[in-house]
DNA sequence: AGGGAAATACAACGGTCCAC
DNA sequence: GTGGACCGTTGTATTTCCCT
């Protein structure tokens, strides 16, 4: 198979040198997601980079495909970093890579068997946040290989689960954490005492600052959400400051709005925390390349089910995902894009769950590069980076209007298929860019719609326009001019009722059409003016008895 | 008109509670 | 210890605004 015989891959120690030389032959023009950079640039300083088995693409010629983001982390943060290098793979299959779902902490924290690991990665945030002398609870999360360098920074985290365990339920558990932890650096047998009187209470007296905590956790119950944590953590520190001081507080509150978020009082004794996001210092790490084996390979069913098999926890899986990967393996639009399937070294299934179910659900082979050998602790680092939307890749295809033209596809697709009433399917990047050279005249479309933003999304009705030009361009053209002007409709006009339903439902934003009942009801309105029928009414049911499916434009 | 920036709607997610 | 329900937030896709 020529697809497969072309691939070559090699593990590489990339240079900023080398990475600058690389950048200078990009295909991709499209924004760098900023956050992603700084990341993996402090990652590959600090020595937590680790190759990850994610290749940096390459075409035949040697333009890079993917791996931009990591190049550019490679040049500002002045440091190498070790990663495989897969050459050979096609633009037009590389365009078809689909967008990646993001793995969560709680994901990677589980894969490790760490206990109680949801509590744990809410701590860990929260930790992180605390000794960024931010707001736990509000703005950014930073990354799982972050919050993981905070774990082995301090292991210690891991003992206070249990003294935690004492002030539940009353106290979320990763609050308990975290605040246990920090408190713990003042005064442990205090801390432990803390967290235990929030469950059993030793004292009635109403200007206790445990009493007074315990009041504002059950008054709180039954919220969730992290507006809840900012404020049960905010009131849970400034009752340790009050305790610890053994002082009294008469009214325990926080108001975000006028204060600032309080600190743990003693925080200049406080080793441990200060290092919470300084820097670590970089380590000489042995090149595992002779561990790592690489292999470019078709995968069949069965072979899918075996690499499936006793592979390790990993992430639950979508099923809209997996349909999606399955239809593009099962119409041969899979093609070898790069991406590979990484095994680590105790043999588990660090990425491709999904890729695999595909397969076994196609009941077809696909071709794909297998890493294997990788270390166990790089799941962290995969996965991370900016989704690569459709417009993305319309844009690098040298597309104008990349935004709207993405939408229409997504339309058509949806219409053409019927998902429009089931909404529980989406497109592959592969169908779209398939649909749009099947289709190429919904780029036209987009100008015959371009002054209808008063009347509905360009995206729709592209699509709409596009399919109704399919039967007569002519007509099409007149009945989305109408739709738009307005001019000359008669009581009883299809496009009268049409516009007239569209205007008023997009006026009102509470009353928003759904989606079904919009394209259903242009259907509908684009058959009565094609057969010249006046409308009496302009309706679609789409519930009870009467129910109906969606039209089909003659 | 074209294209980027800002705004918006909504799906997906994170976090907690609760039942088992 | 785990999984579903629930609530609120976040991120993405899409729409609208606005500048050239």
């Amino acid at each position: 198979m020529s697809d497969l015989s072309s691939i070559t891959s090699r593990i590489e120690r990339v240079t900023p040198e080398i990475a600058k030389r690389l950048l200078e032959r990009v295909v991709s023009s499209g924004k760098l997601d900023q956050a992603s950079v700084q990341a993996f640039e402090s990652d590959m300083r600090d020595g937590r980079w680790t190759l990850n088995g994610a290749p940096i693409v390459l075409s035949p010629d040697g333009q890079v495909l993917d791996g931009r983001t990591r190049l550019n982390a490679c040049i500002r943060s002045g440091a190498s970093f070790d990663t495989l290098i897969v050459q050979g793979v096609d633009i037009a299959a590389f365009e078809t890579i689909d967008s990646v779902r993001k793995r969560t902490l709680a994901d990677v924290l589980s894969m490790r068997k760490e206990n109680h690991g949801r509590a744990l990665g809410a701590a860990l945030k929260i930790l992180w946040t605390y000794g960024a002398g931010g707001t736990p609870g509000a703005g950014k999360a930073p990354t799982p290989t972050t919050l993981l360098g905070v774990l082995e920074e301090h292991p210690g985290v891991r003992d206070s689960i249990r003294p935690a365990l004492r002030a539940m339920p009353l106290l979320p558990h990763g609050c308990g954490i975290a605040l246990h932890y920090l408190a713990s650096a003042v005064d442990p047998i205090r801390a432990g005492q803390f967290l235990a009187q929030i469950q059993d209470p030793i004292t009635e007296a109403t200007d206790d600052p445990v009493g007074q905590l315990r009041e504002v956790l059950m008054a709180t119950r039954g919220q969730g959400g992290a507006r809840k944590q900012t404020y049960v953590l905010a009131v849970a520190i400034k009752a340790w400051n009050a305790f610890a001081a053994g002082k009294a507080i008469k009214m325990l509150r926080f108001a975000p709005e006028r204060e600032s978020f309080p600190r743990v009082a003693g925080e200049l004794d406080w080793g441990p925390l200060s290092r919470v996001v300084a820097p670590r210092q970089p380590q000489a790490k042995p090149m595992a390349s002779d561990q790592i084996n690489v292999r470019v390979l078709m995968i069949d069913p069965a072979l899918a089910d075996t690499l499936l098999t006793d592979r390790g926890p990993n992430r639950t899986v979508s099923a809209v995902v997996i349909a999606k990967y399955a239809r593009d393996i099962e119409a041969g639009r899979w093609r070898l894009n790069g991406q590979t399937i990484k095994i680590s070294a105790s043999g588990r299934l660090l990425d491709g769950q999904h890729r695999l179910e595909a397969a076994k659900k196609a009941k077809k082979a696909f071709p794909a590069i297998i890493v294997e050998g990788l270390p166990d602790g790089v799941i962290s680092s995969l996965d991370i980076g900016r989704r690569r939307a459709m417009s993305d890749v319309l844009r690098e295809r040298g597309e104008a209007n990349t935004i709207i033209l993405a939408s229409a596809l997504r339309w058509l697709w949806m219409i053409r298929t019927g998902v429009v009433l089931a909404a529980n399917s989406s497109p592959s990047t592969g169908e779209l860019l398939e649909l749009l050279d099947a289709t190429p005249q919904i780029r036209s479309s987009l100008k015959n719609v371009a002054a209808i933003r008063e009347i509905m999304g360009s995206g729709i009705a592209a699509a709409l326009h596009c399919t109704f030009a399919e039967k007569d361009a002519e007509r099409a053209d007149a009945f989305f001019a109408r739709l738009i002007d307005g001019v000359n409709l008669a009581e009883h006009s299809p496009v009268r009722h049409l516009r007239e339903r569209l205007i008023r439902t997009r006026a009102s934003h509470r009353v928003r059409l759904a989606e079904a009942e919009r394209v259903a009801i242009s259907i509908k309105a684009w058959n009565a003016f094609r057969t010249d029928r006046p409308l009496q009414l302009l309706l679609w049911r789409n519930r009870g008895t009467a129910r109906e499916a969606l039209p089909t434009p003659v």
